[in-house]
DNA sequence: ATTAAATTTGACCATATAGTTAATGTTTAA
DNA sequence: TTAAACATTAACTATATGGTCAAATTTAAT
């Protein structure tokens, strides 16, 4: 009959979000959830029974996020072409304000791939993938886009969009001695992204 | 007057590398490590003192060998239209063997800033960055390719040859017929890839 | 063979960490 | 008003973990 804090859950909940999205599992500390949540750690497991709990529940949410925000125009009614440079832009933005969130899922992807067959599933349930690949097909067949694979234009949009975020610590630094102004160059992006993904379907 | 012996120290670098790799430096036990390779904790710290400063060793080994990797025909004499195919073709193929030397980079130099100098140090040391721009510009210059950024066409060449790989734990379960990791899938990105890319320079 | 230096080990230590327990506050509803 | 139910805490436990040390073993030069 336990009713629970919700004030208390969630403000668990958003801390361990934030530290384990930061830190990973491994490198999360249940000591310091309680403590940047003002609780006592015995709270944190009346709460949530044990930290791997509730890391599946931040996991979960993660990969709910991620694709909630992939998920954004990919089905809605315009042709590709006209969507294609909507999805750039929100993608690019959302990744680049949520970054680490990308890392977290990626590198805890590949230490659990049992969740995570589990929890992409459970997230792809309530987005209609199927219905992007079926329309894309038809402007093939209607001649208005080049022949080219959906899931392939699909994987080359998001990978343009996400890597040079998850690589950002890297590239920064390698071309920091060359490019004056980063922000500038990340802004170029999404003219570079939106005219590759164009041309591999304009004809 | 310490000689020590190399096939010891050998051992250890191999196991301490395929670990940390495989479970990132908080995942790692150096315990494991020791069990792994045959010998006695005490012995792991007796050649490499801590845990950080093998772990050091590891991490920028391993960005030493994604940037030769990488660097291979990067900075040949050939044209950028000559050496796109050979570059997506070695890259999509080291990566594919090396995925997860890939995910542990990108999270460990999120996770590790204090290392960003000597990175970037032996990362320049394995690409000639200002030749590949050079000669890039040159033949804009004569004519005969499209007028792009040679920044942002590399970013493009590595994003979309690795972020497939990054995210294939992901990617698998979105389109559960595609198998990242199998044969066929894999040809039929190194063409997607190069068409791609040659598109984004050719006339 | 002897010896000194280098290498390797077993047995430690100190601390960190996830998780537990019993007691104490605090709400809720009769 | 009060007592049961719920929420929270301080103190604790067991184990894991990085690291140390003196002793034992191996190696190589004399």
């Amino acid at each position: 009959m336990k009713r629970y804090n919700k004030d208390t859950e969630e403000k668990i909940l958003l801390v361990a979000q934030r530290i384990f999205r930061e830190k990973g599992f491994n490198g999360t500390k249940t000591q310091d959830i309680a403590d940047e949540a003002g609780i006592n750690k015995a709270l944190l497991h009346y709460y949530f029974t044990s930290k791997s709990i509730l890391f599946e529940r931040v996991f979960l949410s993660s990969i709910e996020e991620v694709f909630t925000a992939l998920a954004i125009h990919l089905n809605s009614d315009e042709s590709i072409i006209d969507k294609t440079p909507k999805m750039v832009s929100s993608y690019l933005k959302f990744v680049s304000q949520n970054a680490n969130l990308f890392v977290f899922v990626i590198s805890e992807a590949w230490q659990n791939p049992e969740f995570t067959e589990k929890f992409v599933k459970i997230v792809l349930s309530k987005i209609n993938y199927n219905q992007y690949v079926t329309s894309f097909k038809r402007e093939i067949e209607q001649g208005i886009i080049k022949d080219v694979d959906p899931v392939q234009f699909l994987i080359n949009l998001v990978s343009l969009c996400i890597f040079p975020f998850l690589g950002s610590p890297i590239i920064q630094n390698v071309f920091a001695k060359v490019e004056v102004d980063k922000k500038e160059f990340f802004l170029q992006r999404k003219e570079v992204i939106t005219n590759t993904m164009l041309s591999m379907v304009k004809k």
